[in-house]
DNA sequence: CGTAGCCTTGACCGCCCTCAAATTATGTGG
DNA sequence: CCACATAATTTGAGGGCGGTCAAGGCTACG
């Protein structure tokens, strides 16, 4: 189950008792079913609350004059779709669903009672907006500084590493239920220039993305390719081919003033 | 004075006494001046306090290889230069001057004492992240779907309207402290194509960069070449030509309880 | 006054885009 | 289960934007 994915991120700062994981199950109860190409949120809108990815995949992205799209983030089970929008009064982009998608639906409110009965909440939650932030930057680097085969690498490693996290991988194969256009907007690819560098990763027995299904064939070999260093996603166990799966390691330390001040 | 920009900006967040900016005051007295091509923060390594740039350019940075340098974000004067690295473990990227910069230097330990005084520092500081985080998703867009011409457009109209809301504008110009280099890096561009680029510019009469000076001779021509909507950064003020500035307008509404909780 | 860094200009080339069409999945109703 | 419609993928040909390499001119500053 995903919520169980979520809850393991948020025991990466704070101990949970029991009572509190039933708080955050519930409080996820509420759940919707939307279909593909959904618009969640459009730009310029306000939200009265967020939605927790269930199933499926969603995406924040822009709409250019020429009606191109450009995505910016994908959004996969256990992410959080736009907590922050409510601190600010309209938001600057659109997201929405690329493949059918579930979600559990959070007020504000029930946020506002969650984030006060289970302490690290608010703290995992800024947390998650930073690997986010980190995230854009290196899409920036990627669709600035590589080519097609390089940057379609870097974004499946990417993939296949978040997916590992949320333990929806399968030895070396995982779901990714979107369309080579789909890929081509977060790229800044054209859909046919997409659809040639797949063949080549294939080619080149790197990876196979067909079929709505990622392989990985040479996960070391895609990452040299991509330029790919998982760093900057924080993730408690950095590559989904290392030999051992965490091993027995408490996670990493964190400052304890940070959960009053936040900063 | 580039701390009244700052203070400012503090000041659509809570209402500020006499008292408590003198305490932004004498919290960035002590000041340091630093040369250009200076590196402020390694990637990879943590930070025990921030600094608030009180004049000249830095920037983020990540180095790829090959010897190229990827820019994600200038930093201008009244910028803090990275409040959050102390959540995480780490720098993922690198922070860097352009030109001389001279900064104040806010501990650790200030920047508690601080947020305690003056309450509503801590929503002003998440509340630049996430215009820095917007901006960052504006340069995907830029880098990934935009021509030359029209990327180097919206950058130059990014940084007028930002310095202009920090008052460094005389007129339709603005000191701009880096080299075509530097553009180049931001822009995902060779250095001779930002050149050509800037020629264009010219020719087309829409703006002049040179000596390290922008001039502006097109506002509205640049914004539509550049496909430019100042959403994003979440100014008073969004349009640096604009007939009246500040028209006796309240800052924009903001509920309450974001205070205590951050979310 | 000399040197180093920055800017400017020219020639050539390759990655990726565009347009167009064929082929293969996907899904729907009979 | 098949016929059909629609969407997604694959393949081909041609062209342009921007990169690279190289050399010359300019500016700033010691």
């Amino acid at each position: 189950m995903i919520i169980d994915a979520f809850i393991h991120r948020l025991e990466r700062f704070a101990v949970l008792s029991p009572e509190e994981k039933a708080a955050v199950r519930s409080a996820c109860s509420s759940t919707r079913s939307l279909p593909p190409r959904f618009e969640l949120l459009r730009q310029g809108e306000s939200t009265t609350g967020t939605n927790l990815i269930l199933s499926g995949f969603a995406c924040r992205y822009t709409m250019l004059p020429g009606g191109r799209r450009q995505i910016t983030a994908y959004l996969i089970p256990g992410d959080l779709c736009d907590v922050r929008a409510c601190m600010l009064d309209g938001m600057d982009h659109s997201i929405g669903t690329l493949s059918p998608v579930e979600v559990a639906q959070l007020s504000h409110d029930s946020m506002l009672e969650l984030t006060q009965r289970v302490p690290g909440l608010t703290r995992a939650v800024w947390w998650s907006t930073l690997v986010e932030e980190a995230t854009t930057r290196e899409w920036v680097l990627n669709v600035g500084h590589r080519t097609a085969l390089s940057r379609t690498a870097h974004l499946f490693c990417e993939l296949f590493s978040r997916m590992h996290a949320v333990d929806l991988t399968h030895q070396n194969m995982c779901e990714i239920p979107i369309t080579q256009s789909d890929l081509a907007d977060a790229l800044a690819l054209s859909p046919v220039h997409v659809n040639r560098t797949l063949m080549k990763l294939r080619a080149l027995k790197l990876a196979t993305f067909r079929h709505q299904h990622l392989t990985i064939h040479d996960f070391k070999g895609l990452q040299e390719v991509g330029g790919f260093d998982p760093a900057y996603l924080r993730l408690e166990d950095p590559s989904p081919f290392s030999e051992v799966r965490r091993p027995g390691a408490s996670p990493p330390p964190r400052p304890d003033h940070a959960e009053t001040t936040m900063l």
